[in-house]
DNA sequence: GGTGTTTCATGACAAAAGCGCATCGATATA
DNA sequence: TATATCGATGCGCTTTTGTCATGAAACACC
């Protein structure tokens, strides 16, 4: 590949080793290939920089002032060059992703543990956000990309669902439903519930499903964060109804059964600003994202 | 003239102007051509810099990383090249140059005031030093060129002989000798004579041409310093010998005779290092220097 | 909702730049 | 004096680079 400033770079190697033929070699050039471009050099700038008679190369008064300048200018721009070809090689770079916290807590981290172990230079930096907010911070270009659980459609933005992640529930071992191999959502009429309630949560995706198949069910507890849902269930005060994702990662003593009739998911998507490339270290990361997030919770033995 | 990194330059202009037709139109090349470096720098990077559609060009992360890093390269190296052009074409620059004191007090200054009316930036530093030191700062690159007072020949140094300075009689206009339009040297026999010795004088210049001559002078004061010689002179102590170039410069009421029978001289020489390109600034005062440095003395009414 | 306009990309071609070979002329070396 | 070595040069070829004409996509305007 042809060097961006082969004039300087001619001239450094030929001032440094004292000698077109040297130079010639090193740069695996001929010795009429570096002439011809001192020669250019010299008459674009308008000036002899170095001294040559047939035997010998000396530089001029100039071309010696000149020397440390262009070693500086070649310098630099063989590294700012090696850096774009080092992250397009090896995907370099430092990223910043959104996730909402729930997948933080269930799928992303042994992902990433992947990502770090392919790319140990890369750091990365998550910020964890509500649903809303993370599509905020991936329009804002505070996150190279985002991963939520809601299906939006916003025309700067593409969003792609990865994989749907279905409600289950949880409850500990001792519980009456805890030997179930699936619960429908109706059967739960009679048992205390433990939901996750604010503006981030599942809830009104539960309900707006729920409510479309005729079921109603009542929730005894309201938590904001799913880990205190998890808490109050592990206590034994009740079933909480969580995402699988979160679910699987627990003891797997805890007893984690299917909700159906119906089955409420919610979509796992990411979600990107549309048209724009990634960067190699973010595109890596979502391409792994993309492949690793496989389906999610129990399989349901038909 | 084609920029040396043509490739940044056009990234830069259109990622400022967000268009690939302003800044065709900025660089005088077509869109087309435009189009072509962006590939071209892309591929040799293996990055894509610039989002583009057919309607909007943006910058992608790694663009937009990149891009104030491009402005410093391109910056850095308009700035290296347009000072070496300013070099060339108004031989800007500062210069150092060696010559002996006598020179410096009589035809020098007006020749510098030339100079420094034809390049009012260029600082010149003069370095004062007899002969031998003068031919030993040349040598040593303590100075671009050097004027002296003596014809050597050494195979690293080029010396050229601008013009003979032939030594006058000074004396007071109230001396015997003062009213003559010239004096052979036999003549001096008889008069106080003030002569300058030490290691960087012409007494031993004077001597060689005069006993070549069969002739024998007598001195009655030696003094160090020119200027000492004028001071005694000019307290009518006696006839000092001077050279012609130093005199010139005296109050004209003051008695300056030629010397013949012979007329003795000294050459004054410029000298550089053999085969070294001068920088344009001392280029130019060498030139000038060399056509302005004109006949010195009085003319010889013959 | 066509229609025209604007914008960047592409294919073909032409111009120019860059390079290498062979060779020259000069100079140091033996 | 002969030889070897060094940089410069004439010439031809290859590669690179830019332009022209044109295409495809997106927007603007009726």
């Amino acid at each position: 590949m042809k060097h961006p400033i082969d004039g300087l770079e001619a001239f450094i190697q030929i001032a440094e080793l004292g000698s077109f033929n040297k130079a010639a070699e090193k740069l695996h050039v001929t010795q009429t290939g570096l002439t011809r471009r001192i020669q250019r050099l010299e008459s674009h700038v308008g000036l002899k920089l170095l001294d040559r008679t047939t035997r010998t190369v000396a530089l001029t008064g100039i071309g010696r002032e000149f020397l440390p300048e262009a070693k500086r200018i070649v310098d630099d721009v063989d590294r700012s060059f090696d850096r774009l070809k080092t992250i397009s090689r090896f995907s370099t770079g430092d990223i910043a992703i959104a996730s909402v916290p729930s997948l933080m807590y269930g799928r992303l981290p042994l992902i990433l543990k992947t990502y770090a172990a392919r790319h140990p230079h890369n750091r990365v930096e998550i910020l964890d956000r509500t649903s809303t907010l993370v599509i905020d911070a991936v329009r804002r270009r505070n996150a190279a990309f985002g991963l939520h659980v809601q299906s939006t459609n916003q025309p700067d933005l593409y969003n792609e669902v990865l994989v749907r992640d279905p409600f289950v529930a949880y409850c500990r071992s001792d519980h009456p439903l805890a030997g179930r191999s699936s619960i429908a959502w109706a059967e739960l009429a009679g048992f205390d519930l433990i939901t996750i309630g604010g503006s981030g949560s599942n809830r009104l995706l539960i309900e707006v499903q729920l409510a479309r198949a005729g079921i109603d069910v009542r929730t005894k507890f309201v938590v904001e964060y799913f880990s205190s849902a998890i808490g109050l269930a592990s206590e034994g005060l009740g079933v909480a109804i969580l995402v699988a994702s979160i679910v699987e990662n627990l003891r797997p003593d805890l007893a984690q059964i299917p909700l159906v009739d119906p089955v409420v998911d919610r979509p796992v998507s990411v979600i990107r600003r549309r048209g724009e490339t990634l960067t190699p270290a973010a595109q890596a990361l979502y391409n792994l994202i993309a492949r690793e997030l496989g389906p999610i919770g129990p399989r349901l033995t038909a």
